[in-house]
DNA sequence: TATATAAATGAATGAACGTTCATTTATATA
DNA sequence: TATATAAATGAACGTTCATTCATTTATATA
């Protein structure tokens, strides 16, 4: 569970403070664009300050994507009781707005975890993307179920979980608090085109 | 016209080789992590040698860029004739063709112009992010052409646009020459997926 | 309040960076 | 082949990098 900030010790603060200024700036330059200086600098502290919170500047960007992705999973591990009660097509949909949510609402988090991949060492890579992996194949999953029971249709199950993530995923790189729409109205729009893209009435040529 | 390799000079041979070279190191760890040493030793060559073909890294950079866009906005243009006795929804899917065919065949250049625009210092990024906007801005005419001549149906033009293209986009980011699907398959696939999503007697509701 | 522990300082380390330059070597032209 | 030009070398420049460490300062606990 999560700690009101005003509860911690002042050094559990200082971490939490770091992982936000790194995140911060990682998003704006890029990992390997960033020095421990400056991210000291957003605290007013000194580069050497880090490491009494930090092995490493890898270590803070493993624990920013791992952190991120578990919240992902685990927040749709809790949707589960509500889930069962549902259709193939309503748990997409359902699947469908939850994703959308955590962009809207974790933008930084989504944009740091697709473009940094790369700058983590091999040992991390392989961690950060197998837990990727499993949060593809629950998409993969509810199409595949919704095929089986011929609630949805399209050809290829591995091709339409990218290329829907790939829709919903290009969220983070343009949506932005201030924006003309709201979240709502985002969500609508791209259920709508996903939906009619995998409906089993759909048409198969032009 | 690109002229052979064989007829270039020894100095344009080793640009065009360094271009290259650079491309597939930026696109493997990202600008800011490669260094003009290690882009330099792809050839054999020494760092400094590089400053006899580009006056800088971030030159470098921009110049892949800033050919990669225009190749695609040319590419484009000379479709035109094609394009003109073509029916609404024809030049839609002549458009989702052309970008797939342009990432499978780009996948790499693709890759490094979506993310490292960032590493572009403030005058390149403006000239490649205008460059962007107009390939962007074709999508959305002929979204917006066909939603007034009832031919398509959607609820944003602007949106509909960004998923469009973040779903075709999502391509560079797993497609390999290696995969189990041909260009034809993938071509197919992402055309119902589209086309679904935009024709006239698409589904509001579930 | 006294004390143990945690956090921050500021200087230092060696390595790596982009870039420059005088010099040498290779290429193209006449 | 002689010569002008282009390309490559290898060392060096000044900076910046992540990280370390002895020391000082702040915080939490008893």
């Amino acid at each position: 569970m999560k700690q009101a900030v005003s509860n911690l010790s002042k050094g559990k603060k200082t971490a939490k403070s770091l992982l936000v200024a790194a995140r911060d700036l990682f998003v704006l330059n890029g990992y390997a664009a960033v020095s421990m200086r400056e991210i000291a600098l957003k605290l007013g502290i000194n580069a050497g300050a880090i490491y009494n919170h930090f092995p490493s500047k890898q270590e803070i960007l493993f624990r920013l994507l791992e952190d991120h992705m578990l919240d992902l999973l685990e927040q749709w591990d809790i949707l589960e009781v509500e889930r069962s009660k549902l259709s193939d097509l309503l748990i997409l949909r359902m699947f469908v707005n939850f994703h959308i949510n955590f962009h809207i609402d974790k933008s930084k988090e989504v944009f740091l975890s697709y473009m940094e991949l790369r700058s983590l060492d091999r040992r991390n890579f392989l961690k950060i993307s197998k837990l990727r992996d499993e949060y593809e194949s629950i998409l993969q999953n509810i199409l595949v179920l919704g095929k089986n029971n011929k609630n949805l249709d399209f050809d290829d199950s591995q091709i339409t979980t990218k290329a829907i993530l790939g829709t919903l995923s290009s969220l983070s790189h343009w949506y932005h608090q201030k924006g003309r729409l709201g979240a709502e109205d985002i969500r609508k729009i791209y259920w709508h085109l996903i939906f009619n893209s995998v409906r089993t009435d759909r048409k198969r040529n032009v």
